[in-house]
DNA sequence: TCTGGGGTCCTAGGACCC
DNA sequence: TCTGGGGTCCTAGGACCC
């Protein structure tokens, strides 16, 4: 069988030179943005990465080096983010038909049926081209395997960043350069699978690669049997153009301010599950159950703890915001309990049925024409919330103060996504 | 004071059934 | 001493991904 060629394609330090694009100052400045809620570090730039400053670290314990040196810090915004990948996207799709969108800022191409005589040149100059035409620099991996593929772009961010490309194909003896990999560097080996492997004398790639597959099923499950199988370059994994339907939708947020009130959360699981209908319709998908939780500070263990979560299944499925609202409501009451400090909450919907699969009986159902009517009003709702803003008609019982929203102190404009917010230019100058 | 959010898959073990 | 055995389904928890 003919060797396949697959490319990832991943953007550097994504959510930090989608802020540059737009701000030229930030060139060759440290950059970094921040979660939600502006409590850990979640995307840096290089300059970041050099200072020491590590990913997902909680940035109050990092304040003083940020000030010595002038970070850049920003809230995230990740409306500019999901627009700005999807301009990364398009343009990849515009030259290879064969593209899975893996993540925000990451897609697998497979090149194995476009017969290109010089892979790596094709893949530099697909790279310059989507930093021409998004401003955004990638690193390209190549490889047999998904697994390799991703192996040949931490090589590229790593060890070959200055031409940012990495191709095992074109070298006779790739085992050299998989021995630069530690094993954690591998798709599909985490924390805790790299220190075993590590105890059992496996550091590396190369190792990894010429371990015994036994053994590693034994202790890694077919996961890692399959990153073995992956090195060696046979496919576990093909590429997959479709999206698969979702199992799981989850809107869950930390709140700004601790909140105590049964009617402070029931805003903000209102709110909460506002979104999860609008995703549900964008999916085209119902759900069966709700799932509803609330926790206390987790890291503060001087105040008392609670945490707690319930199921709640729905009469039918539904993507109604309004009879999803009701249900979690339900279960949020069930939960509730006075005398704590609530950190954070969320909604979680399960049981995802695709929306085609909903059968209405016109002659038996009586709730039809309701349900079609409340499925227009939800039509409704999403259009103008496309349109003029994410919440520009919401629910009364979400309340309108939000004193449970999250801290955003530092957010960049939605420059691509917001009117009122697109980026202006002084031609008097 | 301050610590993200949204997913997937696999496995072990219990419940249940015949 | 010996206490049936095998199959399936479900779920919680763990590990991983970005």
């Amino acid at each position: 069988m003919k060797s396949k060629i697959f490319a990832l394609v991943d953007c550097n330090n994504f959510y930090a030179s989608c802020e540059r694009v737009f701000n030229g100052k930030l060139v060759g400045r440290p950059v970094a943005v921040l979660s939600n809620n502006d409590g850990c570090i979640i995307a840096r730039s290089n300059e970041v990465k050099e200072l020491g400053i590590p990913m997902g670290a909680p940035i109050y314990q990092w304040q003083e080096m940020i000030e010595r040196n002038n970070v850049v810090v920003f809230s995230a915004n990740f409306p500019l983010y999901g627009d700005m990948s999807h301009r990364v996207m398009a343009t990849l799709a515009e030259f290879v038909p064969d593209i899975e969108i893996y993540s925000i800022d990451e897609a697998f191409l497979d090149l194995t049926n476009l017969h290109i005589p010089n892979v790596t040149e094709f893949c530099k100059e697909l790279k310059a081209t989507v930093e021409k035409w998004t401003g955004i620099p990638v690193s390209i991996g190549i490889g047999s395997s998904k697994t390799l593929a991703k192996a040949a772009n931490k090589l590229a961010k790593k060890k070959f960043r200055n031409v940012g490309v990495f191709n095992f194909q074109d070298h006779n003896n790739p085992d050299k350069y998989l021995e630069m990999l530690e094993v954690e560097d591998l798709w599909g080996i985490g924390r805790k699978h790299a220190k075993f492997l590590f105890r059992h004398n496996i550091n590396n790639a190369k190792d990894l690669k010429y371990a015994d597959q036994g053994f590693i099923r034994k202790w890694l499950s077919v996961m890692g049997q399959r990153v073995v199988l992956e090195l060696n370059g046979t496919c576990c994994y093909e590429l997959e153009k479709l999206p698969k339907p979702k199992k799981n939708i989850a809107f869950t947020r930390s709140f700004g301010h601790y909140q105590e009130t049964y009617e402070q959360l029931e805003e903000a699981v209102s709110y909460f599950t506002r979104k999860i209908g609008e995703k549900l319709r964008k999916e085209e998908a119902l759900a069966s159950f709700l799932q509803i939780f609330l926790l206390t500070n987790l890291h503060n263990d001087k105040l008392p703890q609670y945490h707690n979560s319930v199921i709640v299944r729905l009469f039918k499925p539904s993507n109604n915001s309004i009879t999803l609202i009701k249900a979690a409501i339900k279960g949020l009451k069930a939960i509730f309990k006075e005398g704590y400090k609530y950190k954070k909450a969320g909604v979680i919907s399960l049981g995802l049925i695709p929306e085609s699969h909903k059968q209405y009986d016109l002659f038996i159902d009586p709730e039809f024409e309701q349900a079609l009517q409340q499925s227009n009003l939800m039509d409704t709702l999403d259009k103008i919330n496309r349109k003029v803003d994410a919440d520009a008609v919401k629910f009364a019982v979400e309340g309108v103060r939000r004193e449970w929203w999250m801290n955003q102190t530092r957010k960049s404009p939605r420059y691509t996504t917001s009117w009122k917010e697109i980026p202006l230019i002084d031609s008097s100058r």
